[in-house]
DNA sequence: AATTTAATGTTAGCAGTGTAAACATAATAG
DNA sequence: CTATTATGTTTACACTGCTAACATTAAATT
C-alpha cells in the first residue's frame, strides 16, 4: 500500500539520476524515465526540479562532492611533491573512472554555476582544497599558489579529456609512438608522470 | 522554381549545422530545423547522414580542420619556444572562440572516432601537426616528442576548458586570488603564462 | 480541534525530437 | 530507351521537456 505522498522523493530522484548519468551518460537521461523508475508520475519531478538543468545541477553538485573527497588527503602539517602527485593521480582516477558524471560536471549541460548556488559551493571547495594542499607545500604567495592551483588543475584536467579520447579511439591501437600508445603508457604510469610534469611546477 | 533535388544538399547541411553548432550549441541543433533552414523535407537529411551522430562527426571533422590551420605556423626548417607558445596560444584561442564547437569535438557527442574515417583522419593530423612542430625543436627521440605533444595538448586543452567555467562563473568576479580572477589574469596574458610552463617542457 | 494554506502528487495535452517505412521523382548506367 | 540508383517527400511512431488544471495530504494558523 503506498501513499500519495512520496516522502523522499527528491533525494531518491538525485540518487537515481546520478546512477543512470554514470551508466549511460547525462544525455541518456530523461526525467519520464527517472520518474517511472521512482514509480511516480512523469511530471512529479517538477515539483523538485524546476528545469532539466536544475536537475544536472544536482547530479553535477554530487560529483563535486565526490572528487572534493577523492583528492582530499590527510597531512598534518607540511605536504611534499609526492602528496601533490597522489592528488592528481585521484582527481585523473576519479575522472577517467567517473567519467560520465565528469561530463556532467565540466561540461556544458549546466551552463550557469551561479544560477546554482549548492553546485557553486561544491566546485568552489574543490578549488578550494587544492588550494590548501599547495598553501601548505611552501610559502607561496596567495597569487602564486593561485597560479599553481590553476595550472595543475588544467594539466590534470586536460589529461583526463585526451586520455579519454585516445582510450576511446584506440580500442585496436597499433604499436608505435603515435598519440595512442603514448597515452597508453603515460596512463599506466601516472604516477612517474605526474612526479615528472609537477617537477616545473612546485620549484619556482 | 525549385527543382525537385536540390543538388548539394549535403554539403550546405554540414555547412549549416556548423554555424547553428557553433551560434546555439550541438545540443540546439535539430535534423529537422536543419532541413528547414534548408528548405528541404524533414528527412531529406537521412539521405546524407544515417544518424544524428553521423552528423555531428562532419561538423566536428570540419572542427578539427579548422583547428589545424590555427595551429599551424610557418617555419621554413628550425622551430623555437617562441613558436610552440604559438601554437598554443592559437590553439586556446581557438578553443575559447569556437567554444561549441569546441565542444562537439572534445565531448561525447560523437562517441567513436574510429567509427567516422574523415573525422579520425581530420583529428590526428592536427596531432600530427603538433608532432612536426616539435621534432623541428629539438633532435628529441620520438618517445620524447610523443611525450611532449601529450602534455602540451593536455595543457592546453585543460586550459580552455578551466578557463571557460571560470569565465562563465565569473560574470561578476570579485577582486582577490581566487580561481576567477587568477584564471582572467592568466587569460589577459596568455602568452607569458605558456611561455614559463613551457620550460618545464622543452628542456629536459 | 477545525480550518486555511502550502507542499506535493496526478492527468491530460502541446510542441518538438530522432528515425523508420513506403512512396515519388530525377539523374545516371546499361 | 529503359532499368537502376540516388535523392527527395509524406506519413507515422515512440519519445522528450514542459505547462496547466486538478487532487490529495501535510503543516501552519486560528
Amino acid at each position: 500500500m503506498k501513499s500519495y505522498h512520496h516522502g523522499n522523493l527528491k533525494q531518491e530522484l538525485i540518487d537515481c539520476a546520478c546512477r543512470l548519468c554514470e551508466r549511460d551518460g547525462y544525455t541518456k537521461l530523461s526525467i519520464r524515465s527517472l520518474a517511472k523508475e521512482s514509480g511516480v508520475s512523469q511530471t512529479a519531478p517538477y515539483r523538485h526540479f524546476e528545469t532539466k538543468e536544475t536537475l544536472y545541477a544536482s547530479v553535477a553538485t554530487e560529483g563535486f562532492k565526490k572528487l572534493s573527497i577523492a583528492c582530499h588527503i590527510d597531512a598534518d602539517k607540511k605536504i611534499t611533491k609526492k602528496h601533490l602527485v597522489e592528488i592528481g593521480c585521484n582527481y585523473i582516477e576519479f575522472g577517467l573512472k567517473n567519467a560520465n558524471t565528469y561530463d556532467l560536471m565540466f561540461g556544458t549541460a549546466v551552463g550557469n554555476f551561479a544560477e546554482y548556488p549548492e553546485l557553486l559551493e561544491s566546485a568552489n571547495s574543490t578549488y578550494e582544497n587544492m588550494r590548501l594542499s599547495f598553501s601548505k607545500l611552501a610559502s607561496d604567495s596567495d597569487e602564486v599558489i593561485a597560479f599553481k592551483c590553476i595550472t595543475l588543475w588544467s594539466m590534470v584536467h586536460g589529461l583526463v579529456g585526451i586520455l579519454r579520447k585516445v582510450q576511446v579511439v584506440g580500442d585496436d591501437f597499433e604499436e608505435g609512438v603515435g598519440p595512442i600508445s603514448t597515452a597508453s603508457i603515460i596512463s599506466t604510469n601516472l604516477e612517474g608522470y605526474l612526479d615528472k610534469a609537477l617537477d616545473g611546477l612546485i620549484q619556482s
